[in-house]
DNA sequence: CTCCTGGTTGCACGCGCGTGCAGTTGAACG
DNA sequence: CGTTCAACTGCACGCGCGTGCAACCAGGAG
């Protein structure tokens, strides 16, 4: 028991566990360096000495020499709105089993200058995963913040363009012309489409998925409305303009689930339509709650494990020191069929 | 652009910087730490030359000098059920805020030994923000670790017994209490309760509360069922349970909201039940999902802010030396009356 | 016994940085 | 002009660690 009001415990260094165990401090070195050459004698010695000490390798010293810091960051957005809880997830499990460690980066919402974020940089890490849920502009400037200093950076479901990054992305363009097969096959004529407001990858790509297909299909201009929010709420909001301006929609698209959800709750409880017999409605990510039995949303599901291992997959072998150019990976989606949608 | 093929970008150091603007590398050094003491004009060349380099200090050759690292572990759950992302993004904006960078450690799942967990806490880290969305026994683990090392953390909804740490909670007991008083006075005598399997701090006070006040209020013995899983689907799987052993059932409380949803949607799509008319149904924690108009759910409000302000404040306090023994802090809940209950 | 070999060990250096201390400079003052 | 002092600068050291290199040791072959 330490007495209060001391300084702080001291926290074990390599030297006090070698002076401990008699040895050199080299042995304590090599004691936790996987493969490095020591006898079972003195290694048994070190590593009593180190936990009577409760010692720790300090990794942050430690990375100055070998030049790694078993770090990545992992870049979100500071909007609770999209589902990065499960994404976030995904990453840090997986990365902690090969040993590397998450830091976290939020977008901010309006950063004035570069010197911001390059304070926010200091911490030197192996990589960058940049996540769609991070703002576009933030996006940029990490990207051009790894490009600059040639740190290993990857984005997904989003493609920066003019900066040489490798991406993932699921396959947007698919999903959105399975969103408008299944309307059309239905039955259905007059589509609508709600989209968010950001030129976005996301946005984009799932649009002109459907716009395009449903072009081939003989639709000839579905109605489309821009939601202020990527959320519920801009669901709600994007789906009563709609319904106003287009009261005898019979399908409609919403480029992710929550927006969808928002949708088809203004849908029954405001403009009293029936979904799917009056509307049909379909999703984009199968978040948990379009499974909940109240929205039994159509959906498309996005592989969030096989995505997060793909971008895994190509981070590292940048990081492994893989010159190659930029890929471009493409997951595929997968349609579900539930009973918002006939 | 540097050829692909050649060895990564060398990341300029404070030395090559000082060549550049031809001063001392300690100029450059104390150009980058506020309050240290350079003119002007060195100050000027120092700034120029970086840009010119792209350098950026290095925050762990600085933490080994300064014996501070500015990062903080926010170490929540890697089961995705509980609505972490909202705290989540409250911790690190806060804490980007104010200088200081996140290190994300998600529970595993089963750790087998403490060296695994060493392995993960290498990195020195200035404090740590332990919340209850990770398991108990990973929880203990590393609030072990914590004050084997003298490292400063707090416990967020979550009072670990024996450990002398500060805590932050929500003030679960009042919560439950008022759970109950809305359901009693609205007229309901036959009362359910579903709560988490685990023995958690939340589970059990908010149990607690709620058990106290139906026994001050005279009503003998709600009937409680554990949930085994703390989200949707065990709420389900608990109100069927719950619904078939007491069909007579006018009110019901869930632990969260997660629960409270699966508890509802199965009253009323199996049990054909209508909420509120047959069954009131009360929730805790306010997520974004319980204001949608299909759930419309009563519920108790967690003020994540507050909470995480408060979390913050006592952990800063913490770190700046103050010895002053653990404290224990409650903050106020708000009860929120939607149509989910009489 | 000598020599050689393979396995260990310790020394010493440097990773990139902060900071105490002595030295230098310039300006203001008498 | 000489003196004083404050502001500034550079030197040198060390933070905790990995690692090349030379020294060392034990053991087997000759």
């Amino acid at each position: 028991m330490s007495r209060s009001g001391e300084a702080r415990t001291h926290r074990a260094t390599a030297q006090d566990v070698a002076k401990l165990a008699g040895v050199s401090r080299s042995a304590v070195s090599r004691t936790f360096t996987p493969g490095a050459a020591v006898s079972p004698a003195t290694r048994q010695k070190v590593l009593a000495a180190s936990q009577q000490l409760q010692y720790v390798p300090n990794a942050a010293a430690r990375s100055l020499m070998t030049k790694r810091t078993n770090l990545i960051a992992v870049v979100v957005s500071n909007q609770a709105s999209t589902s990065y809880g499960r994404l976030l997830d995904c990453f840090s499990s997986r990365l902690m089993d090969i040993g590397y460690n998450v830091f976290l980066i939020t977008a901010v919402e309006n950063l004035d200058t570069d010197d911001q974020l390059l304070k926010m940089l200091r911490y030197p890490v192996d990589g960058f995963v940049i996540t769609a849920a991070a703002s576009l502009e933030f996006s940029r400037q990490i990207c051009r913040h790894c490009i600059a200093l040639g740190i290993p950076a990857v984005t997904l479901n989003r493609t920066i363009e003019g900066a040489e990054l490798s991406s993932i992305n699921c396959d947007h363009r698919a999903g959105g012309a399975m969103a408008v097969d299944t309307l059309i096959d239905g039955g259905l004529r007059r589509l609508g489409l709600i989209v968010g407001h950001e030129p976005t990858t996301v946005n984009t790509e799932r649009m002109n998925g459907f716009l395009e297909r449903a072009a081939e299909r003989g639709i000839a201009e579905p109605a489309v409305v821009r939601a202020r929010q990527f959320n519920f709420d801009g669901g709600y909001e994007a789906a009563a303009q709609l319904l106003g301006r287009h009261p005898d929609l019979e399908g409609l698209f919403c480029v992710n689930d929550q927006i969808a959800i928002g949708a088809m709750e203004m849908a029954r409880k405001d403009a009293k339509l029936r979904v799917p017999e009056d509307l049909s409605i379909v999703g984009f990510d199968d978040m948990p709650a379009a499974a909940w039995p109240s929205f039994d949303l159509t959906t498309i599901r996005q592989p969030i494990d096989k995505m997060v291992g793909e971008t895994l997959r190509v981070l590292m072998q940048t990081i492994e020191g893989d010159a190659s150019p930029a890929s471009h990976s493409v997951v595929p989606v997968e349609f579900v069929r539930r009973g918002s949608s006939r």
